[in-house]
DNA sequence: ATGCTCCTATTGTTGAACAATATATATCAT
DNA sequence: ATGATATATATTGTTCAACAATAGGAGCAT
């Protein structure tokens, strides 16, 4: 079935996947024996997984200490959204007019409000991150995307920590929509003026509701 | 003396400065039980620094193939290029009077230009990438730093492919003082430009050494 | 050459062991 | 009690030896 990659990596995934949907608790420790054990793994391989997941920041390794499950402060989100705004910004910059990209970007916007016309926000959430990459792509860099595709990480990973999602997401269905229009018309201005709008908004949000969790 | 770091993060740190002084010379397997011979470590911790150093793509990992020494590209350098245009041009723009990275820059241009009357040109590289790190910390951002650290390290690793590094830096000396100033004086459209000139200028260079290499 | 089997070196993974370090517990002086 | 100190315990850091799984090459047939 699935398995041209090592176990190590295989594991790494699926540790990544319970940690962004906070099965594991941001801050939680990890103990080598006790994961090596739930998966079925030696001591030895998990520690690479460890390392794997340590330099895509989903966990944080503290010397003689151990590993943590990442635990994004304020600090931190607002590094994220200087990250997404200088990336994303080179990205407006970079669009053209019949780019794949572009087109994955129409899809998603409208996946995106069709879902939400159903009330599955956690379902928009997952095709607004998808959206955001789609826009990366057309930087056509493996690296940005790769950089990006970190702090995105991180990012599912704050939202993890809050609940109210609904009203976290239902905002920006429009803004995407827009945002599409203002790049197919070649519209570069407009389209990072909206780009910039959007980040701040989001932003915004973000940090109240995480300062509102932390009471 | 210096040991507050694992064995694993010690041994990664020197494989680094041999990766990139290029005494592993790029392509070259990285056999298990000979580098962990070498270093005196057990092939499990070397499997830790393998996976540290992959993660920072100095090191290539094929899977039940080994590890090899990155060898950057074409496509990489113009990559990487995209990278710092993106990075660096949000820097620039991020740029205030005043800023702490200002006075570094200051500083390292005017080292610049007294290590190449000495024709040190060597010196003059590494102090021209202090440069362009420091522009980064313009923005105040751990990741994009931490990001642009990576391009960063590749590019020595090209540089190290490449013999006649004398005027792949000499040009560039007179580049970072006029950057400075026009990042003193706050005028950022200036220092966009210039800062696009000198990309694009370094990228033809660095492509055409590459390419008169390869032969 | 092309395709085949067999062999071998290397990677992938394990389990147990021990040293080094941190955390928890108990002990003692104040 | 309180705080400091010593002791014990758990956890991480690292090693080693073993074996399974895989890739690459040698030789051989076609």
């Amino acid at each position: 079935m699935t398995d041209d990659q090592s176990l190590a990596e295989a594991v790494a995934a699926r540790i990544r996947e319970l940690v962004i949907a906070g099965e594991f608790a941001p801050g939680q420790k990890l103990l080598e024996q006790q994961v090596a054990a739930r998966f079925g793994i030696s001591r030895n391989t998990l520690r690479e997984v460890f390392r794997l997941l340590t330099s895509q920041r989903l966990l944080q390794y503290i010397p003689n200490r151990g590993v943590f499950v990442a635990a994004p402060d304020e600090a931190a989100v607002i590094d994220i959204y200087r990250v997404r705004s200088v990336i994303q910004t080179g990205a407006v910059q970079a669009a053209t007019r019949g780019h794949p990209a572009l087109a994955r970007m129409r899809l998603l916007a409208e996946q995106g409000r069709e879902v939400g016309s159903r009330g599955d926000w956690r379902q928009v959430g997952t095709i607004n991150m998808e959206f955001h990459r789609a826009m990366v792509e057309l930087c056509d860099s493996p690296r940005l995307s790769a950089c990006f595709d970190l702090v995105l990480a991180e990012l599912r990973l704050v939202f993890g920590e809050l609940e109210d999602t609904a009203h976290l997401h239902e905002p920006y269905i429009g803004l995407n929509a827009s945002l599409v229009h203002a790049l197919e018309e070649a519209d570069i201005p407009a389209a990072a003026s909206q780009l910039e709008a959007y980040l701040l908004k989001s932003e915004r949000a973000v940090l109240a509701a995480l300062q509102r969790r932390r009471s």
